[in-house]
DNA sequence: GCCACCGGTGGC
DNA sequence: GCCACCGGTGGC
């Protein structure tokens, strides 16, 4: 049921949209944001959480401020941004005065500042984050943020919020921009289907 | 083997 | 209750 976000809601101006769109909607869209994939269509044995769809809410986003990065540079979105942060969530005692700062101590955004990304429609801003320990320590993850502060961490998140707004087929999600060289393969990948752990134990049955 | 993507948890 | 972060799966 859900309107599409490109619907009636990709304007970026619209803000707010956040409520409408997921926010409230609850598990309206439960699915959309995430389980686009086709693990739709399996209702989670675990449970209905959800997170990023509906997530959203009102929460201020300004929490940790962008610092200075913000604005800062227009550069791009395909900067790499390597300054290691502080680890996850600790109490650190902050310099006060310093910037990134928030209820919650050194967010991301130290080590990856929101870029504005051409690629995208005026007031996205596109975070590169570099994961700074556990087993995928070095690793980096993306992601966006659109005009209303609603957090993207996927392609087809992205996709299907903006719709046919923006043609993403050649968009690169890591970078920011635009590769038309290189149109990208479809590297969805199928949730496990819990129809299939049925097989499984049928098969053992036997 | 690499990388995109999503699930789930811990911490606030 | 919300959100950032990491783990791990699965496609290529």
């Amino acid at each position: 049921m859900r309107a599409h976000p490109g619907g009636g809601r990709c304007c970026p101006e619209q803000e707010e949209g956040e409520s409408a769109a997921g926010g409230s909607g609850a598990g309206g869209d439960s699915a959309i944001e995430q389980g686009g994939q086709g693990s739709a269509l399996a209702p989670s044995p675990v449970s209905g959480v959800r997170r990023e769809g509906a997530r959203g809410g009102g929460r201020g986003r300004g929490r940790w401020n962008g610092g200075g990065g913000l604005g800062g540079d227009g550069g791009g979105c395909g900067g790499s941004s390597g300054a290691g942060g502080a680890p996850r969530r600790e109490p650190v005692p902050f310099p006060s005065g310093s910037a990134g700062l928030g209820p919650r101590g050194p967010r991301a955004t130290e080590s990856g500042k929101r870029m504005d990304c051409p690629a995208l429609p005026p007031g996205w801003k596109k975070e590169e984050v570099i994961r700074k320990s556990g087993l995928s320590a070095g690793k980096s993850d993306v992601y966006y943020f659109s005009p209303s502060g609603k957090k993207f961490r996927s392609k087809p998140q992205l996709a299907r919020y903006l719709g046919n707004t923006v043609d993403l087929s050649s968009f690169d999600f890591r970078t920011g921009k635009m590769m038309p060289s290189k149109l990208q393969k479809n590297k969805q990948r199928l949730r496990n289907d819990p129809l299939n752990q049925n097989k499984f134990v049928c098969t053992s049955l036997l």
